[in-house]
DNA sequence: GTCTATATACGGATAGAC
DNA sequence: GTCTATCCGTATATAGAC
């Protein structure tokens, strides 16, 4: 039976970071109020800082927690062999990785305006991680004579810019299988640094 | 002598929607009041609404204006020749014509979500219309044998999520030249489609 | 851990004087 | 066209009861 009142961290915990990251992705970070998420999950607008100390820090955990994970993972997947091989295998993990968590991906991108400067240095510092890793293995490839091309730092950016481009600008997009557009991709990013 | 009240529709004009701009783009639609806004121009809040009806039109209009401002100068820039031609042509107007004008994309790329129904419906309309020109181009190459690619919408937004990235991530770049920029993106984007 | 109630500040927008 | 003053709604965050 649905207790009105009483203890529920353990649900009302992983509800706040869900219906916060599915609200900030909609609506933006300084256009949800703390009573809408509340409303959201189901509880009162002050319950909220059982779980937060402040919204400037919820947003923070979010957008941290996420990148954590991408480059946890990443690391998990990397084959660490040849360059060709490892270029493969990180276009198919951003790909099957970020495609079910778009909500994730769009704040930890759309939001870094709304964090405070110690925050932003955090978040731009694991960000920058993970594109180190894929500079990594361009400058591999380089050097394996493999992929070539003109500056290895923007053209990190550039693959990283067009992989999320798309769950950014196309979250609505369901018409292709996960298998399609990832060859897509890789038919795109392989020939762009091919030699 | 600076005049502390008076007429100054063309001043005040263009210094609201530089402003505008500018703010948006640093903070964001809904992080900025238009008591903020009036402060950067130099008036008192009440004398924006003799500029705009309100906030939301105000948004609207900036997004409108640039989105159709792209266009119209795309329309002019294209060689409508060979389809190799015209994409080198693209490439180069998207890079020269965004370029200067960061806090303009910034604001139509970032603020998608603050526009209600009907302006966001308009505004999507008009970036479809500019994509569906890249797309035409693509689509051009492949008939004349000159492209090759798996699907030619998905590499439309590829390509304009791999340019674009580069504008909205990384405004504060200037370590490199114009025509240095350009060079890398060709490079990529013309080896990315090549046959 | 959640509730209700509230302190305190700031938001968009308008009225009317100059 | 701009100003000052203000209406009225909503924001974050906290206090104290249960």
């Amino acid at each position: 039976m649905a207790r009105k009142q009483g203890s529920h961290s353990d649900i009302t915990g992983p509800k706040v970071r869900e219906a916060a990251l599915r609200l900030i992705a909609r609506h933006g970070y300084a256009a949800v109020s703390m009573r809408q998420l509340a409303a959201e999950v189901g509880v009162q607008a002050g319950a909220l800082y059982n779980y937060t100390p402040d919204k400037q820090t919820l947003l923070y955990d979010l957008m941290r927690d996420h990148l954590v994970d991408v480059i946890e993972n990443f690391d998990k997947a990397d084959p660490r062999s040849d360059a060709q091989s490892r270029l493969r295998a990180f276009v198919s993990f951003h790909i099957r990785y970020h495609l079910p968590r778009a909500d994730a991906v769009f704040v930890a991108y759309m939001e870094l305006r709304n964090l405070e400067p110690e925050n932003f240095a955090a978040i731009e510092k694991l960000r920058r991680a993970y594109e180190d890793r894929l500079e990594a293995i361009l400058r591999q490839g380089e050097a394996e004579g493999a992929f070539a091309m003109k500056d290895a730092r923007i053209t990190t950016r550039a693959i990283i810019g067009m992989l999320t481009g798309f769950f950014t600008w196309y979250r609505q997009e369901g018409r292709l299988p996960l298998e399609e557009v990832e060859a897509i991709y890789w038919d795109l990013v392989g020939k762009a640094v091919a030699r």
